[in-house]
RNA sequence: GUGGGUAUAGCUCAGUUGGUUAGAGCGUCAGGUUGUGAUCCUGAAUGUCGCGGGUUCGAAUCCCGUUACUCACCCCA
């Protein structure tokens, strides 16, 4: 039992073997993927100025304001630690040259949000994310979620579903919430108190409501769409169309939206089941960000790999599968042969080949319950006696079959 | 931030209305005469019963606090 007061923080934990290999895994393929569709790693601070967060994620959102972890450095600098991805990357695009404003990147790793933990909910998460900037263009939209679903089929993921929907551009906002709160001002006193307040301050959240009084009245209120201007619409039109002309099946889902203030046109969702409550695997969109006197458009997506890694696990598809074995255990026997088997195994590893051996003189029966359980597919069985015939018993694991090899023989077969 | 559940061996869990030396399975280690694993038999080691306080002749068991895990709300990936 570990000492409690050398825990790891609430809502964190630490990453280790076997479950690392799905881990690995997961990030490998990545990269293959995002090679295909070239898009290029970038790796940003995990410090921040607060004001980056604040400003780019929007002021009231509950991730800036009750959710960040924020301190000041000894300068008194108040910084915080990145809760999600975007706003970095787009720092980082924005402070570049000119051709950057066409940047396709990737990033992955850590970030925080001081919640309460929860199924699929850490304090310390990991994203992996996307970001295409570029200007508006229907087009690039569907390009991303088609690389999105390439990265789940490459990771073995079945069972996912996307939803998609339109928050419109700014312009078209006043008209959103104007028409929103009309439909269902008359019918407000029927709603709970916290629904009754966000009508006042974040009508849009009605949407996606889990209340149920909530839930009918949005059904019968008209889609928000339908506030919004004829680009506006015809933008998720073209989206829909290409992603249908890639063969890629999409729900519009109208009470889809999203809770970052950078979101515009186009957001989106993929959604798993076996998942609990929070049954988003990911979550992207096209936004508008404003660093400094530019103005940075784009199109992205972030991904929870421990929601991920959920899904997967829904799949059966876990961490064992992927976990390392050698290609080669050594078993040793009498101090001279285990002097000689290791650097033996040293040759090896300097060969490429994966190596693992007992560096004390216990009996051969354990050291070979040992090579069993490391998964080695072959043993070399080397003692005093080989040693002085200048020999090597190789052994085959699966079959149980053993000969006697010399040094060329030997290196020639591994 | 609000609410429910949980915490006993490395792991999964038993532990009767508070009662004497706290158990099982798996794993680990060792043996089953020569130097061979995944099966089989035998044996052994390992616990401040999450942590702190209280009630009691006596607490793993009851009460309070605390930390963590877990699930939901909220929020989001």
């Amino acid at each position: 039992m570990a000492s409690s007061s050398f825990q790891p923080l609430q809502g964190m934990s630490d990453i280790s073997a076997p479950d690392v290999a799905i881990w690995q895994m997961i990030e490998e393929r990545a990269r293959e993927i995002f090679a295909r569709y070239r898009f290029q790693e970038i790796r940003t601070p995990i410090l921040e100025k607060t004001k980056l967060f604040t400003h780019s994620l929007g002021d009231t959102t509950d991730v800036v304001t009750k959710e960040m972890y924020s301190l000041e450095d000894r300068g008194g600098r108040k910084l915080s630690l990145r809760p999600e991805g975007t706003a970095g990357a787009v720092r980082c695009i924005a402070s570049g040259a000119e051709e950057t404003v066409n940047a396709r990147v990737y990033y992955m790793g850590p970030m925080f949000r001081c919640e309460r933990p929860q199924a699929g909910r850490k304090r310390q998460f990991h994203q992996i994310g996307v970001e295409a900037a570029g200007a508006p263009n229907p087009r690039a939209d569907a390009e991303v979620i088609a690389l999105q679903l390439h990265l789940l089929s490459a990771w073995g993921l079945d069972g996912a579903k996307i939803r998609l929907n339109t928050i419109g551009l700014p312009e078209d906002r006043a008209a959103v919430l104007e028409g929103l709160r009309e439909a269902i001002r008359p019918r407000l006193s029927e709603l709970p108190e916290d629904a009754q307040q966000r009508f006042e301050t974040n009508v849009l959240r009605l949407l996606d409501s889990k209340d149920e009084a909530v839930k009918k009245l949005i059904a019968d209120a008209p889609p928000v769409i339908e506030f919004m201007s004829a680009d506006s619409r015809a933008y998720l039109e073209t989206v829909v169309e290409t992603l249908k002309s890639l063969k890629i099946d999409v729900e519009i889902d109208p009470t889809l939206v999203r809770g970052l203030d950078y979101y515009v046109h186009t957001v989106w969702e993929v959604v798993h089941g076996g998942l609990g409550a929070q049954n988003a695997l990911s979550g992207g969109g096209r936004y508008r960000i404003q660093i400094g006197n530019k103005t940075i458009d784009g199109v992205g997506f972030a991904m929870g790999v421990e929601r991920m890694i959920a899904a997967l696990e829904a799949n059966g598809i876990t961490a064992e599968q992927f976990a390392p074995k050698p290609a080669i255990f050594i078993v040793s026997l009498g101090e001279e042969a285990l002097k000689e088997n290791m650097l033996l195994a040293q040759i090896l590893r300097q060969r490429g080949i994966a190596c693992e051996m007992e560096l004390t003189n216990r009996k051969v029966k354990a050291q070979m319950k040992r090579a069993n359980k490391t998964g080695a597919q072959q043993v070399i069985i080397r003692g005093d006696t080989e040693l002085e015939k200048g020999i090597f018993v190789l052994k085959n694991m699966e079959e149980g079959t053993q000969r006697e090899v010399e040094l060329p023989e030997l290196m020639e077969l591994l």
